[in-house]
DNA sequence: CGGGCTAAATTTGTATACATTATTGTATCG
DNA sequence: CGATACAATAATGTATACAAATTTAGCCCG
């Protein structure tokens, strides 16, 4: 199933989405992506199969697939599961990690900082490597993999938290106090620096959904006095399909 | 995606790998499986990817899809996971469950021990949701889907735990103390009883994975007997693909 | 003008044909 | 006899055609 052609697409699919180039409940026509990546349909949708069971779209018979979009409970659920998670995961990788890996966190974060300073556009991209970096050292890979796909869910809303102020400077400080306390073995000190950020990414997540939302409702509000002469019953419906679609289908 | 045929067809197959119908590492083969189900090979592929996102099946690039096996590492590890996200979900439980969901829970448990009584063939999907229904009271979509996916990939070498002597009555025994924990709110008891059930879950599966092993590695002695005809060095590689397809696919 | 009905257009679901790759079988050579 | 090279076979990957469902558009009527 995993052939190399359709993991290229679903990454790229995963990037565009995670980057915000395709917002939040945001249709996916698999006869629009045929043209952007130059392949046959077949392709488009078992890149769709890999990304619904990342949880970055969701689908419904005869409906097509949508861009997911949290709400505000699906924010608080997803941040009290990573607390709790990554508290556990913390634990095992000052347990597990040794001097090797640790250096090797050292340079990787080094070229984070690089790409930081120098805003590159694969900033991200190596901040989330380092990351994961950290917690595969849990030696657990189930455990890695919840982090993970957790972190991924919790990014489909947070493609603006970089733009924030100061937010580069504090990452960079943030990943050298992170490999201190590694290096030192103290607990404490990683438990304290994990929920911190969490909670920081947490109120990013919370404040670009509240954003949202206030734009959504202006652009609806204008479409809506624009359109008069379409009829308002159907229009709502549309709209609401999108909201609801698959709701229960990750359940 | 989510066409309601695949989803029978992946539903199907699911209970067949969990039923110990397909065994861990055996070939699941799209041309054979169309003639079972009675549909296209599209149907079978969509199916199979369900199936890999559940973790129940590995594949690698034009060598086909093999039902997911597990190492004691396997067990280890999700079980370690196991016990700790559970615990935090049973506090959530307790912290939010009503009197209504505990009454539900109650009925549904009659309906258990009625199956289990008279061991039909449905009473390990019935005690499957009754577990589910629990674990859904604790109002966190994310948590849940973590509990659930962990416990399926853990069956996927545990469909000779329900033939174990006493199996039955016990797991009778223990529902009714986890209703009665839960009743009364009683936080340690109900970790006592979810971690000893854990606890004797691991050891289920480590026992069939040992006797697996056993079985497997006698089978193979016998084939290599037989077909001495064969050139050894190739029958050894087409056997070693097998054990090792898609390690890292999943991580 | 607005609501409900039907038909066209769009989109997704399924089946199948063709392309690519891996495995198996066979012959040849050392 | 065993290893290698190459042809035949079987399996998977990809593209496309056709079927089914939904959405959209047009129409009529009150």
């Amino acid at each position: 199933m995993a052939s190399v052609i359709s993991a290229r697409v679903s990454q790229e699919l995963e990037s565009a989405i995670l980057s915000g180039q395709f917002k939040p409940r945001e249709r996916l026509v698999e006869m629009d992506l045929i043209g952007r990546f130059r392949v046959s349909r077949t392709v488009i949708r078992e890149a769709f199969n890999k990304l619904e069971a990342k949880g970055l779209i969701r689908s419904a018979p005869y409906r097509g697939v949508v861009v997911a979009d949290l709400t505000v409970k699906d924010i608080e659920e997803i941040y009290f599961v990573r607390v709790a998670v990554e508290k556990i995961a913390a634990r095992l990788v000052l347990k597990n990690i040794c001097a090797d890996e640790i250096l090797a966190l050292r340079r990787m974060n080094q070229e984070v900082e690089d790409h930081l300073r120098r805003k590159t556009p694969h900033m991200i991209e190596k901040d989330w490597e380092f990351h994961r970096a950290i917690f595969r050292t849990c030696q657990n890979r189930y455990l890695f993999e919840m982090i993970d796909y957790l972190r991924t869910k919790a990014y489909i809303v947070a493609y603006n938290a970089w733009s924030l102020p100061r937010r580069l400077e504090q990452t960079i400080l943030e990943h050298r106090q992170m490999i201190g306390a590694i290096e030192e073995r103290d607990w404490s000190c990683l438990e304290r620096l994990i929920v911190k950020h969490l909670k920081f990414s947490k109120n990013s997540s919370l404040a670009q959904l509240k954003g949202e939302d206030f734009e959504e409702s202006s652009r609806t509000a204008l479409r809506a006095s624009r359109s008069k002469t379409q009829p308002a019953s159907r229009a709502r419906w549309k709209h609401s399909w999108r909201g609801r679609v698959g709701e229960n289908s990750h359940l």
